[in-house]
DNA sequence: TGCATCATGTAATCAGTTACATGATTTT
DNA sequence: AAAATCATGTAACTGATTACATGATGCA
């Protein structure tokens, strides 16, 4: 289980309140590790009793208060122990793959649109990375030398452009290979 | 949930019991969506009560007698609807890519045998697939005209290369990235 | 007035994992 | 004699999703 390590490496980003959190889910750290802001808030509870994490009222003005999170040691601590732990990679579910399978006892054709949906997904997505890519990646370092937090949230990004890119040219490869059955043809 | 939708594949490809349902989902459908027996019986058994699937005893010579179950016309029914539904893609579950931004704040060099023992898995899995398809796909099929069944087969398994290819291509990337802040650097 | 955003939570349900359990046969 | 394979299951727990709930502020 991870959540518990996403939520300190984004606290350790950046301190923030479970609200804030649950909007970065929705991007950037959320494109490799999804949580809704009901799984945040209880786990938050949970690392706050253990201590993984610290907690501080702060008042706004014009908007509900606010409990900003940030790692404590015992946080920072359990996160290194966990890094160098073997973890396996996580089980795979493509329930398209599943669908392409199933689509030899129906009509591979109906799959069509969806599988069109799907690439569009993908596009979108692809456009979303790239544009975050020339936004923050861009321009070469502000300052010399390797900085290690720029550098591996691009190397990470770079992961998520090449699967989106393999993802549309793979979801072609399917395109192409049902339109031989489909009934017009 | 497409665990159903997973099983129905299966058995339509070919009838069989529990057992064998668990060890089809350690290899082929279980390279795209994963499951263990004891999730197989349970959702078995809720679909024999649902009239999705038929069961039969089928009695062995030195082997425990098994239910051999197969898909019975409501489980058809239910998944050529469900290809036609719009699914949304999985949610995407990657630790490693927990891991290398948490790096930031703490050794990055420490992560490097990770990653490396990530490399491996992906470089062994795709051995695997090569040789799969080397073995089913790569004479000219049997007869002329295209096979749904497996053409579709094939166009999966071609999925599941290009997802090792890229993560191998990607976990190179990663891998120079952190020899960056290697301190022997 | 109504809708969107900010902010935090509870409750119920569903899915998935881990541990435990049994018993026959086959192989080492 | 012990270990591996075939075959089926139950029970307990953990994690994730969905629905429900509240209440303030800001904007159209």
């Amino acid at each position: 289980m991870a959540l518990e390590h996403a939520i300190l490496v984004s606290l350790l980003e950046k301190p923030g309140s479970g609200y804030e959190l649950a909007r970065r889910f929705e991007r950037s750290i959320g494109y490799f590790w999804t949580a809704t802001h009901q799984q945040i808030y209880r786990v938050l509870k949970r690392m706050e009793s253990d201590g993984w994490v610290d907690v501080r009222d702060v008042a706004q003005y014009g908007r509900p208060d606010k409990k900003e999170y940030s790692v404590a040691d015992p946080g920072r601590a359990a996160l290194a122990a966990w890094l160098t732990e073997a973890t396996e990679p996580e089980s795979v579910r493509h329930d398209l793959a599943v669908k392409i399978r199933g689509a030899a006892f129906g009509d591979p054709a109906a799959l069509i649109s969806e599988v069109e949906r799907h690439r569009q997904a993908h596009t979108d997505r692809l456009a979303h990375y790239l544009a975050g890519e020339a936004r923050d990646f861009g321009d070469p370092p502000p300052h010399g030398g390797p900085d290690a937090e720029r550098e591996l949230q691009h190397v990470v990004l770079r992961g998520g452009i090449a699967y989106e890119r393999m993802m549309i040219a793979w979801l072609d490869d399917v395109l192409a290979t049902l339109a031989h059955f489909d009934t017009d043809h």
